[in-house]
RNA sequence: GCCGGAGUGGCGGAAUUGGCAGACGCACAGGACUUAAAAUCCUGCGAUCCUUACAGAUCGUACCGGUUCGAUCCCGGUCUCCGGCACCA
């Protein structure tokens, strides 16, 4: 060990020690008790970014603190390597996406290798590897023969830019997730993941992750958007056919004036063909059509519709009411029809003004600023039922359970729910995704590749047209197939699956990386299942975390695992941004992690990025905070550096016996425990570093006295470098052979704290006179109640204080405070 | 519009169960060491008032109010910012 902190150095000396003693080597042990930690796995951009960075050194710290308290720890690392950046890369330049890939996986592992996190690198994995998506297509097939993966022809997102198809969950503001452009609308038959079918366990089984943030939790909550009601049928006057209508309002049936189509309800065609209406209809129909998602769902747009010439007729009255066609009406949400019931919703309200239609109210309210038969706006609060026949005068709430029961009795409806999640379109119109392993009979259907043919191989004899139709298409090898059930020549699928999937169930894969005879095994999967500690973004909270769930939820009633949920504690890490805004080129404000690293060292990086923020908070960047963390590890070098003879030279045991013995035995054992506290539960490394930050403070005076103990000094140091060793490890490892020991720092024992070292023999008493701090005053720490009391009111100042006053009443938190109430 | 979350010094943040507001760090200022600088070490650092000084007083956790001996923390209301959802019947 040099005088002087050569971080390169020691950073390299030591990423070859963990190599060559295969240090984060993890097998399966029965006696020892698991701890699987995993980080998101990253896309293969090519470089690292501070996002990252935070990310796996949050994740660092857990695994290396769980390593030293006992477990066995599981921490891999790997590659969501298909996707979108290689195959546009392959457009421009002409390079293979595969080469491409393959490359900046390369280079990001030698980044990840320089920052010293404790992967196990045996257990890699990439998703574009035959190896893993030989297994995707694999699960692909489960799902398929359990039903949950269906082709249909439908209205989908597409994103003219990427050339491709995007779920529901891919379209943020109306627009494509990743690159911003408007989404169209594009008919396409299309796979789907039936997602829905998962709707109510999924939502119902966010009860018990107690161990994720609650906002994720309401987030994917309001995603799934469970509606309960019913449904309501309603006759068409003058034909054969009715209606159902979902509503979640049946206490209004009796207010219903007007009866609304979506657009696209094929019942809209059939009823207005020969009829006068058919041309404005039909032509209102078009019109909406070609309106973009977002254009047609902004609610401050003014409401447009035409009438059908038909009508229907209200259930409950008997009376004809107006089928009208609007666009505010979804079709793909309930039945794409709702029932108007203008006085108690307020789209109807606004859709009847502009038509003048009747508004009816049925629901009246005590509150005298609100006249329900002169309506401004939707009167939509609770209140005492009118106009509704033998359910006037009850409560409208109480109403609902009500009307159920009766429609239920007469037919003409039943109780109902729904979701707004949708099946999850799973298909792409892109080359750099796993194949889908089905094959098209015309006599046959859709049938499964055989599972000994797999894995069906992405073709390399492929043209990058940028088209709009998967690449695979153009392959002449690839799409020719014979059908698995019957032998004649079929077509294969030519889309590729989301790359969601991949990401999916990757953390089982981790278990047992390397089985080419399955996905993986159930017996590892059973040791190592769930995942305790997982961490990644808040920007995955309803895409990735929710179709992880749904796998895992899955693959349980299939058999092939043992849990319904996946990840049983979940940590969202903040941003990393800088001057208030976040990293990006455009801005000009990124700040590379290479440079950093080089500068300071990635021991300096990772302690900084602790130090600065909460892991769930935004992180704001800030050059000269890297300094102070870049001097706070040379001064515990120094300081470890200058001891190291006394450390050596010390006795294993000693006796405190001053009462800055005591002191600094306080410090170290509370720094012992915040560290613990704070890296296994709380997950505050900002305390956990201060309390170390304490503790070197604290030494450094403590060795000034006159008196030191060695073995106190030796303690200290010794537990320095034990507990700052998660977020340092490099220096710590150092430090640590330096004072004498030839074994890693990561294999010693956790330390544990001493309760009674944390126990002073004298606390400051606060003094508080009408809930006012007067005095702080040094009292032995065991004095009962009254001995507190007496004390206190025996010293001078307070005496002088109190002094001619009336004392009510004396408030005393034994080793805290005393308040004295006067009058 | 609906549903969440947050608001504390010049800055990042701390206060874990209702009990000393501002730990730890950054920035800044003064000093020591040095021919000098860097590094390092020491001291100060919420506001206002008062005092020659030592010390002291009052206010202060977005704003208004409440509960309590005592509120950054609990309750009611207001404002601002951030995030999610949004014509979902």
């Amino acid at each position: 060990m040099n005088e002087r902190y050569n971080f390169a150095e020691i950073e390299k000396k030591w990423q070859i020690y963990w190599e060559d003693n295969d240090s984060f080597k993890t097998v399966e042990d029965p006696d020892k008790e698991k701890y699987y930690v995993l980080e998101m796995f990253p896309y293969p951009s090519g470089k690292l970014h501070m996002g990252h960075v935070r990310n796996y050194s949050i994740g660092d710290v857990i695994a290396r603190q769980k390593h030293m308290a006992g477990y066995n720890v599981l921490h891999p690392m790997g590659w969501d390597a298909f996707g979108l950046p290689a195959e546009n890369a392959a457009i421009k330049n002409g390079v293979e996406p595969s080469l491409w890939t393959l490359s900046n996986i390369e280079e990001m592992k030698t980044q990840l290798k320089t920052m010293g996190f404790s992967y196990d690198w045996d257990r890699e994995i990439a998703s574009c590897k035959p190896d893993y998506y030989k297994w995707m297509q694999w699960l692909f097939i489960q799902f398929f023969n359990n039903g949950l993966a269906y082709k249909k022809e439908n209205p989908v997102n597409w994103c003219s830019s990427c050339k491709t198809v995007l779920a529901n969950e891919q379209v943020v503001d109306g627009a494509c997730e990743r690159c911003k452009t408007p989404v169209g609308k594009k008919k396409l038959s299309q796979w789907y993941f039936k997602i829905t079918d998962y709707a109510e366990e999924l939502l119902e089984s966010l009860n018990t992750l107690d161990g994720w943030p609650n906002k994720v939790k309401i987030m994917q909550r309001n995603w799934i958007g469970k509606s309960v009601g019913a449904d309501v049928n309603f006759d068409i006057y003058n034909t054969d056919k009715n209606i159902s209508v979902f509503t979640t309002r049946p206490d209004t049936l009796f207010g219903v004036t007007s009866m609304v189509f979506a657009p696209e309800h094929p019942l809209v065609e059939e009823l207005v063909t020969g009829t006068e209406y058919e041309a404005t209809v039909m032509e209102y129909v078009k019109k909406a059509q070609i309106l973009s998602d977002v254009e047609r769902s902004t609610t401050d747009r003014e409401k447009t519709g035409v009438f059908t010439g038909h009508y229907c007729v209200n259930p409950m009255t008997g009376k004809n009411v107006p089928i009208y066609v609007s666009d505010y009406v979804l079709m793909d949400y309930g039945t794409g029809a709702v029932m108007g019931v203008p006085a108690h919703d307020q789209r109807d309200f606004e859709f009847a003004t502009k038509f003048r239609l009747d508004i009816i109210p049925v629901v009246d309210t005590d509150n005298p600023e609100i006249d329900v038969n002169n309506l401004k706006e939707a009167f939509d609060a609770e209140g005492t039922m009118i106009n509704s026949g033998k359910f006037n005068g009850m409560n409208n709430k109480e109403t609902i359970e009500e009307i159920i029961k009766d429609i239920e009795e007469k037919g003409i409806g039943k109780r109902s729910v729904n979701y707004r999640l949708r099946d999850w379109l799973i298909s792409r119109q892109r080359y750099w995704g796993a194949p889908i392993p089905m094959i098209y009979c015309e006599d046959c259907g859709w049938v499964p590749e055989e599972e000994e043919n797999l894995p069906v191989m992405l073709p390399k004899d492929v043209e990058f047209t940028g088209k709009g139709e998967s690449p695979l298409v153009t392959s002449k090898t690839f799409v020719k197939a014979k059908c698995p059930k019957c032998g004649k020549q079929g077509n294969r699928e030519i889309d590729t699956m989301d790359t969601f999937l991949d990401s999916s169930w990757y953390f089982l894969r981790f278990c047992d990386p390397q089985n080419s005879e399955k996905a993986f095994d159930k017996e590892k999967t059973d040791y190592w299942m769930n995942v305790d500690q997982y961490i990644g973004g808040v920007e995955h909270a309803i895409l990735h975390l929710l179709y992880s769930r749904f796998f895992q939820a899955a693959l349980c009633d299939m058999g092939l695992v043992s849990t319904k949920e996946p990840f049983t504690n979940l940590l969202t890490q903040g941003m990393v941004i800088k001057d208030g805004k976040k990293m990006s080129k455009s801005i000009g404000n990124v700040v590379s992690p290479e440079k950093i690293i080089n500068k300071y060292g990635s021991d300096t990086a990772r302690l900084f990025i602790l130090f600065a923020a909460p892991p769930e908070k935004e992180l704001d960047w800030l050059d000269a905070g890297v300094e102070g963390s870049y001097r706070f590890l040379n001064r515990v070098y120094r300081l470890v550096y200058e001891l190291t003879d006394k450390v050596k030279a010390a006795p294993d045991s000693y006796k405190p016996v001053t009462s800055s013995d005591k002191e600094i035995l306080c410090i170290l054992h509370n720094a012992i425990k915040k560290v613990t506290d704070d890296t296994s539960g709380r997950f505050q490394f900002n305390t956990a570093i201060s309390a170390i930050m304490e503790l070197v403070n604290g030494i450094y005076k403590y060795k000034e006295i006159e008196n030191a103990n060695e073995g106190i000094i030796k303690d200290c140091i010794e537990n320095l470098i034990v507990i700052l060793s998660p977020f340092t490890p490099h220096i710590c490892e150092e430090m640590w052979q330096h004072i004498g020991h030839d074994s890693s720092v990561y294999n010693m024992a956790w330390p544990e704290y001493d309760k009674d070292a944390l126990i002073k023999d004298t606390v400051e008493i606060v003094v508080q006179v009408n809930g006012k701090v007067k005095e702080k005053l040094n009292m032995a720490s065991d004095l009962n109640k009254d001995e507190f009391e007496k004390t206190a009111m025996e010293s001078e100042s307070i005496k002088a204080l109190v002094e001619g006053l009336n004392i009510v009443k004396i408030i005393t938190v034994p080793g805290k405070l005393i308040n004295i109430v006067v009058k």
